[in-house]
DNA sequence: TCCATTCTATGGTGATTGCCATAGAATTGA
DNA sequence: TCAATTCTATGGCAATCACCATAGAATGGA
């Protein structure tokens, strides 16, 4: 058995909160290295593939959260209405206690791909699926009518809601895109 | 009466192009001199402001010809509905005209912007608000009830739909966004 | 014609980028 | 105990970053 690091924990934690709140590209390497306080040979010891492994861990990271955030809004609802709305308040927590800076942990990234390198669209692309096959499931249980478009549109609506809670700076937008997806 | 100058023209085409396929950070100086044409002493005199100033006048060009999508959408329909899907056709012939490559231009930028340097954010937070504006205005020309709101779901869900049509390399997504912001 | 203004053009600045080579420390199984 | 493996730690690499100083060319009004 190997000896349990942190190191490599702590660098994909910390990537991933300051690619959400900076961007990819406009993070470098040394900040990454100096919040986890991991040291430089540590990085690439853990990440080979150098800066995009890394982001793709962060998002897979990331992403569990979410996928988190998903089953605790949707569980213990009765309807797919009360889910969605649960998930709308709870991104909306999130984003506030981020002091309205951290935007969609994928967003950021994937905005950020050059066309041609898709590792990281890939990776983007397979979370994407996984919360709409999420929130679909759900809506199948809740016996929602037309769950694989209800859920898209759903997640269509939470990223767009993000991306102009982050321009207002504000949780409104999540209320108003949740409200359009359940048909006012 | 100053002469009048493409240069600068020329820049910011070159680089809201370069923005949304690539991203604002990840998008060279170099490069947008290199594919304008432009040398660099150019740059500086019409930008003063450097490669932020050009950003916010990459994004206000592009807005423009987002204002011109709404309105030849929104301009012949009928209803809400025939301008909102006209949008969505509009928006997606773009995106796949550009090899499913650009993404919006203003996300593109608005994710990067780290917390604190406010110039980018509020032009971001401008260019939304003024499409918002847009589309409701439209809406109560056609007598769309809660205009605001319509509008408001609309823009975020095309926005969500160019995210996930950028992961798919699809043009599907504004449709299913189109079609749940007009309530099925 | 002459000056002022506007724009082009070149060269190069310090800082930062992601990445890697090397070596030592820590922990493992035998 | 003793290699073998895993991880930490340091220093520095070439390349690129955004930016600026300076000077010449082109155009304007007088």
């Amino acid at each position: 058995m190997p000896r349990t690091s942190n190191a490599r924990q702590t660098l994909i934690e910390a990537a991933a909160r300051l690619f959400q709140a900076n961007g990819f590209h406009a993070t470098g390497l040394n900040l990454i290295l100096e919040e986890s306080g991991a040291p430089k040979g540590s990085f690439y010891h853990h990440f080979p593939g150098g800066k995009d492994e890394l982001a793709v861990a962060a998002m897979t990271w990331s992403s569990l959260e979410i996928e988190r955030f998903i089953d605790e809004a949707f569980t213990p609802a009765k309807n797919f209405g009360a889910g969605a709305r649960a998930l709308g308040t709870r991104l909306a927590d999130w984003f506030e206690a981020s002091g309205f800076a951290e935007g969609c942990p994928i967003a950021s990234v994937l905005l950020e791909t050059a066309p041609g390198s898709d590792d990281l669209r890939l990776q983007a692309l397979s979370v994407f699926d996984r919360w709409i096959d999420l929130i679909e499931s759900h809506a199948r249980r809740l016996a929602h009518d037309k769950p694989r478009q209800s859920a898209e549109a759903l997640m269509m609506g939470l990223e767009g809601a993000w991306l102009l809670a982050r321009a207002r700076q504000s949780r409104k937008p999540f209320q108003v895109a949740v409200a359009s997806v359940l048909g006012r």
